[in-house]
DNA sequence: GTCTATAGGCAGATAGAC
DNA sequence: GTCTATCTGCCTATAGAC
């Protein structure tokens, strides 16, 4: 890397590859995987279309990546719910906190957006979406028997069904709350779900 | 109308600007309203793009054709549930029967796919959308309230917010259950839902 | 790593013949 | 109403200089 461009990489705070996935994150969760372009990160890092197909070949790589991070940042932050919260509640409204503040961001959630676009994407997104909502899933389950095991929680039939639940409502709760640009709308919907559990 | 295009038209089976609603509607439904294009259309009815352009000049104007349709054809079948059907739960179940048909299709909600793709779309679009959204809403808000005056429903707060959440989480176990091609997924989702509106 | 330049294709859209 | 032909622009992607 030459000293020019090292000072390029400095200023503008970060590696660039990190910074091609940001901004197409946020495109991404905007507008869609088939909603912006190339030429829209381009734009917005004020780089070329070229330098970006140097750090990501296809699009299909960058959804890869992009999907890639968000699953292990989303890991991550499930990892630190349970290091720091220890009752099943506080769990699930932590839980539910991780979609507000995507939704704060005036974003959809990204797997809930890559979801509606399933039938457009390659093979190895799709599995990789999949693999998301599972791991959702699974962290779920076990979180809502934890509950129901110390009296916290109480639901009906398999953890696994309340589980996909949980994820379908909430990623419903994002989608329609954003045409209406109300965060509130998102939250009684969570509430009014959280509520049928503890009850 | 020449005697060949009236007898074309008879051999299709219907009205040309129907049979492109009918076609772009399971498009937009299966990759998104950015997802499919004129092209798509044409190959499908084995038309040129410049046919298409005559009955809806712009993508735009296509659109608002396709939630126009939807929109007449959701409320008409609200009405039928409110003829045929006489008591809350059971108006419910058969609002959540609506949803169930187009996902066996392997189809999304053609609005829940709309509003995944906000962002993207015209005012004119934006605006019906929501008002689908709010249909829906008034006509559960009224289904709820009567249960709760019989007695055959049960739910905290306002019938309005509740009529949210059922909206919400019906599109989200849509938007999930369908990347799985599992129906199943989604009807758990919806009686699970309606479980603790009954109870 | 980033650039300029460009390829090749498909998008939405229009003019005008029939 | 549907066609052929064409336009303009944007898309993803690549070659090769720096």
């Amino acid at each position: 890397m030459s000293t020019v461009n090292r000072e390029n990489a400095r200023r503008r705070g970060g590696d660039t590859a990190g910074r091609i996935l940001d901004s197409a994150e946020r495109l991404v969760q905007a507008r869609g995987f088939n909603g912006f372009s190339y030429a829209d990160v381009a734009a917005e890092l004020e780089v070329t279309k070229a330098s970006l197909h140097y750090h990501f070949p296809g699009k299909d790589e960058l959804g890869l990546a992009l999907l890639a991070r968000y699953s292990e940042r989303f890991g991550a932050a499930l990892d630190a719910i349970e290091a720091e919260v220890p009752d099943a509640p506080a769990r699930l409204a932590a839980y539910v906190a991780l979609y507000a503040d995507v939704l704060r961001g005036e974003r959809m959630c990204l797997c809930g957006m890559l979801a509606a676009e399933y039938v457009t994407l390659s093979e190895p997104l799709r599995e990789r979406l999949i693999g998301f909502f599972d791991v959702n899933e699974v962290w779920l389950e076990r979180v809502l028997e934890q509950g129901r095991a110390d009296g916290s929680l109480s639901f009906a039939g398999p953890a696994r069904e309340t589980a996909r639940l949980i994820v379908s409502t909430l990623e419903g709760a994002m989608l329609v709350a954003r045409p209406y640009g109300d965060l509130e709308r998102f939250t009684a919907a969570a509430s009014g779900l959280l509520a049928t559990l503890t009850a």
